[in-house]
DNA sequence: AGCCAGGCCCTCC
DNA sequence: GGAGGGCCTGGC
């Protein structure tokens, strides 16, 4: 099934930015588990094609379309936020990069499990977690599994899930996983709720702090004014904006000064920054 | 070999 | 309130 969509997008960007952990390319397109079957997507110029593994692509397509933001206005958003030269270099380069709309269970397992580690250990964690405890899907002759429910990870142990390689990070996804089950939080309710509710709320669960809090309210629960700082994001305010920034400003405070800084897609200035500075050590090294 | 990786938590000041 | 150390593990 083919989407028509109008502005810029960049779809391998947007799927293998950090932000979603499953998807998988392979014979021109990406495999990813969305809505629980398996969904295969690529781009040719302004339109995209995909199909899905349950077949009922009409069902998919208007999910899928929000999972990509089609809808934000990438032009409007990069007049908001083109702030600094090196911004503005990182949007051209990166242009078409999207903010993904994820489930909100799976991404907060999924930046639960990013604290001090990697983007191929996280992919490795999610899907170890997912062929352990989720149900079998298939396509194309490719077998994956659904992520687990809460449900389901609240009544695995935390040595199970250490078995999986995700170290002191197990007792924070188990944490994780018997609050949502037990209702403590409706990751549903802030999808509604404010940005500071949202994170307010985030931040009582083990294993999340200020970071994955925001990680998770941008990626998930539809709050474009988050801005996650970490070690990227902190070298890229500090040596950027270094006449607006005070040496001894903290990360803590950071956050609140980028946001108000950028405005109200700072989540999306964001992630320009931590691209933009990346790339900067790539090609320096 | 040792250090770091898209942090968080706890202790101590 | 904020700086410093510890933490599982894999990769370079």
């Amino acid at each position: 099934m083919i989407i028509k969509f109008s502005g810029r997008l960049n779809l391998n960007e947007s799927l293998y930015s950090g932000q979603a952990f499953r998807w998988r390319a392979y014979d021109s397109w990406n495999y990813g588990i969305l809505f629980g079957q398996i969904i295969k997507i690529r781009q040719r110029d302004n339109d995209l094609e995909f199909y899905s593994s349950s077949g009922c692509e009409e069902e998919i397509e208007p999910l899928l379309k929000r999972y990509l933001r089609l809808d934000d206005n990438l032009e409007k958003i990069y007049e908001e936020i083109s702030k600094g030269v090196q911004i503005i270099s990182s949007i051209q380069n990166y242009s078409g990069l999207r903010i993904l709309d994820q489930e909100p269970w799976e991404c907060m397992i999924s930046f639960i499990c990013s604290a001090n580690s990697n983007i191929p250990r996280i992919s490795k964690n999610i899907e170890d977690i997912a062929n352990t405890f989720g149900e079998p899907l298939e396509m194309d002759g490719q077998l994956r599994r659904t992520f687990p429910s809460a449900d389901v990870l609240a009544d695995v142990s935390i040595e199970e899930l250490r078995k999986l390689g995700l170290g002191f990070r197990a007792k924070y996804v188990s944490a994780a996983a018997n609050m949502i089950s037990e209702g403590a939080i409706d990751l549903y309710t802030l999808k509604e709720s404010s940005y500071d509710e949202a994170l307010e709320s985030l931040v009582t669960v083990p294993g999340i702090g200020d970071k994955v809090g925001n990680c998770i309210t941008l990626f998930s629960l539809n709050k474009l004014e988050s801005f996650p700082v970490d070690v990227w994001i902190d070298r890229a305010l500090r040596e950027w904006y270094p006449k607006l920034i005070d040496k001894n400003l903290t990360r803590s405070k950071m956050r609140p000064w980028a946001q108000e800084f950028f405005g109200e897609y700072a989540g999306y200035a964001n992630q320009y920054l931590f691209h933009g500075r990346r790339l900067q050590d790539k090609n320096t090294k």
